[in-house]
Order: C-alpha cells, then structure tokens, then sequence
DNA sequence: ACAAAAGTGTTCTCGATACACCCATGC
DNA sequence: GCATGGGTGTATCGAGAACACTTTTGT
C-alpha cells in the first residue's frame, strides 16, 4: 500500500483488440485469464499503464509481455469507463486497434506465458468484462474507416497480391466485391506500384505483387 | 492521504471541447484558471472522475460545475496520456465534444464560479497543458463527421431555417455551399420537415422553420 | 425603388456499379 | 485438357458541383 492519494484514483488499463487475417478469417487474438475474476475466461490482452509510459507504450508492452507479439500497428479506438465494469475496483481501460499481417506473429505461437490464440470474429467465446464491446466496437471503426484510409494495408506483407488485398476489404466489408471494379479503385488511388515480381501460390497463374508507393500515408488519413 | 493502493495510479479527468455558433463564428467555451499550473492561463473545462460516476457523467458534471452549462450534446473524442502533460502528477485525460446553440447557453453568464468565456476557434488565447491539441483534434473530428452524421443540428435549436443550417456547416467545413446544392442534398437526406411557420429576422422575406423528423437518428450515425 | 435574404432547376462530370471472357500454370 | 485463380473494358446510373434569376419583405 504504498501509493497514497488524497482522493481516490481509478487504475487505468490499455486492452488491444489485435486483428489479423487467418485461414481466409478476420481473427481476433485471446488470451485466457488465469485469476479471479472471470478465470478462465477468454479476454483481451491487456494490463495496468505504467507510471512513466505513455499509453500506446503501455498497450504494446502489454500485448507483447502477454502474446509475445510486437510491431504491430496500433490505433486508439475508445475509452471505457463504466464504474462497475471491473468487479474488484474502478477501472478505466483505454481501448486499441492492432493490426498485422499473421506471418509477422509468428513468435506469438512460442510465448509460453498464459495460453493465448486466435479466434475467427464471427465465434468468439464468452469473453470477460466488456471485451465483447469491444470488440465489436473495433470492427464497426475499422469497417468505417477501410473507404478513407490505408488501414487495410497494415494487415498485408510488405509486398502482396491483388488478390489478397482484395480478399482484406472482402472481409471487413463483409461482402464480395468485383474483381474488375476494385482493380479499377486502386488504379485510381495511386497508392500501389509493381514490384516486378510475382508469386506462384496455386496451380495457377502467378500473381503479380505490388507495394504501396512511398508517398502513400501509412497512417490513418483522417 | 486516506486513499492507498498497492501500485501507482494516475488521476484521471475529463475535459471538455464545447463548440457553438456565436456571432456567425465557431466558437469554443473556455475557462480562466485560478490556480497554478498555468494560473490565470485559458483552459478547457473538466476535472477529476469521481469514483461512482461514468466518464460521460464526469464530463457534463464537471462542465456544469465550472460553466453552469447543462443540456448539451455529448460525445467522447480521444483520450491524452503523455505522462508529463501535467506538471503536478500523471494525469490522464478524456477528452469530449459537446454541441449546443447559443441560446440554450444563458445560464454560463450567470456562472460565477470561474471566468469562463467564448473564444473564436481563430483567435484562441494560449492554452493550458496540452488543450490546444483537443480542441484542434475536436475540430478535425467535428469537420470530418458533419458529412455522415447529424452533428450539426446539435448546433441548431429545434427549429431552425434553412440558411442557419446552411451557415453551421459553412462554418464548421470553413468554405462556403452552393445555396441550390445545399437545399436538394437536405432534401435528398429526408432528415428534415417543415413546420409551417416562419421566422422573420431582417427586412426581407420571411424564412420557414424546419424541424428534424422523428426517425431521423440524433445520435451519430457511425 | 431598393436593399437584403429566401427560394428555385438544369447541366455536366466523375465516381460507383453491373457485367463476361481469356490467360498462365500445375496436375 | 481441365481446374484454378489472375487479369482485363464498357455501359449505365446517381451523387456532387457549377451556375442566375425571381420573390417577399421593410424602409
């Protein structure tokens, strides 16, 4: 007890609401609670600001003590604050968006700290305090911004296909789009340029692979 | 010093960025300071959380206790963490928009509390710990929302013409609108209804008085 | 009569959508 | 040769922007 004040102080949290493709699947990463309350229970990764970090620091050191993961693109989403959504004292928690591409989370499979996974958004588990808001909240935002941002892109390789782009917006979006039409809109966009180099994934036509040119904002444009 | 805990915790406050329209300017309610840091500096009002109340309650309290406004439009923007933004011991702060017409504001002249006082979003004085950002984020957001959203009319009475409206989003995207574009969008969104009388303001011909619908969506959209 | 804001339609451009076929590859 | 995803163009529609004059009132 040796943090005094003269007026109460909640504590304050960062939780990560990380997305990533996986298996053709928009996957939300979980990691199972150990303690009381909610044991054993599925949460979001997450845990108590530090007093000299700020809270995007708080939030990244958070996700990677707890899933091993790191560079990641990160993004405030809300902050919640109801008085009762932590049974054991008042708990503010500042909510982000995580976004990467699962081929960079490889070392996530090898952090041995609690059993952490991942989960198609569309089965989740019952999840403890409001982490269910959350996350739904965070795919509304993300959906709305996927038309005036490059935030899909931070959920590809550096390099990537057509087609795999195409497949991000398809599930954000949630519905198919045309082929021909979104080649079209990134034509006009100018984001993309070839790298010249292509990849054979099926038995099938190689794909050409394209980058974001340097020019294009890698943070949200609004 | 009656309130411990086993590990450090930051105050938490919220701040609040109150536009209005104000002789056909954006205008932004500020507060004088009275004590260090930054005494006699203009800040945004807000202040501590209480320990039963919600961040939304917290907010509008705070906002009626220093300006004695009440019944405004609420909606949270973005939360500042930088551990040394305030001098005094780690603070963090969610920040809030809120939108009221002028003439729902009277009571704030009454206020005695702390001089409190409307300032051109163009003409700001200088601002305490890291108030300029807020309110220059809340404009940002507040531009960037008038188009899918109906932000706007919490700026208007209920009953308002059709160039009041016109003049809030002229202000707020700070260009001005075709009059003709401007009608038949309106009309398109079928937001609004007339009321059937008029408003006569200067020597010239009387403007109708719209009202929204009753299932137009108050709250915003996205 | 005139000053001042209210009110009203048409044209054009551009972005968004709908839609079908050939290509390169591995088996 | 066939299955698989890669790659390409045209026609249509609707939203958004440009643009000027008449109406009603008070003085």
């Amino acid at each position: 007890m040796a943090f005094c004040y003269d007026y109460p102080h909640p504590a304050v949290t960062a939780d990560v609401v990380v997305f990533t493709i996986r298996e053709e699947r928009l996957a939300v990463l979980l990691i199972q609670r150990a303690q009381a309350p909610y044991a054993h229970h599925w949460a979001l990764p997450g845990g108590f600001i530090e007093p000299n970090e700020n809270l995007e620091q708080g939030a990244l050191r958070e996700l990677f003590e707890e899933t091993g993961l790191a560079n990641v693109y990160l993004e405030q989403l809300y902050t919640f604050g109801k008085p009762d959504r932590d049974p054991r004292e008042r708990i503010i928690s500042v909510a982000y968006i995580a976004l990467a591409p699962i081929e960079r989370l490889a070392p996530m499979a090898a952090s041995d700290a609690t059993a952490a996974g991942w989960f198609d958004l569309n089965e989740l588990p019952p999840l403890a305090f409001d982490h269910q808001d959350m996350i739904h909240l965070a795919h509304q935002r993300l959906r709305a911004k996927l038309d005036y941002s490059t935030l899909a892109f931070h959920l590809l390789e550096a390099t990537f296909t057509f087609g795999e782009l195409q497949q991000v917006y398809e599930l954000i979006r949630g519905t198919a789009i045309d082929k021909r039409n979104f080649r079209k809109l990134m034509r006009g966009l100018n984001w993309l340029e070839e790298t010249g180099k292509t990849r054979r994934v099926g038995q099938h036509k190689p794909a050409k692979l394209y980058r974001l040119t340097a020019s294009t904002p890698l943070n949200p444009i609004r």
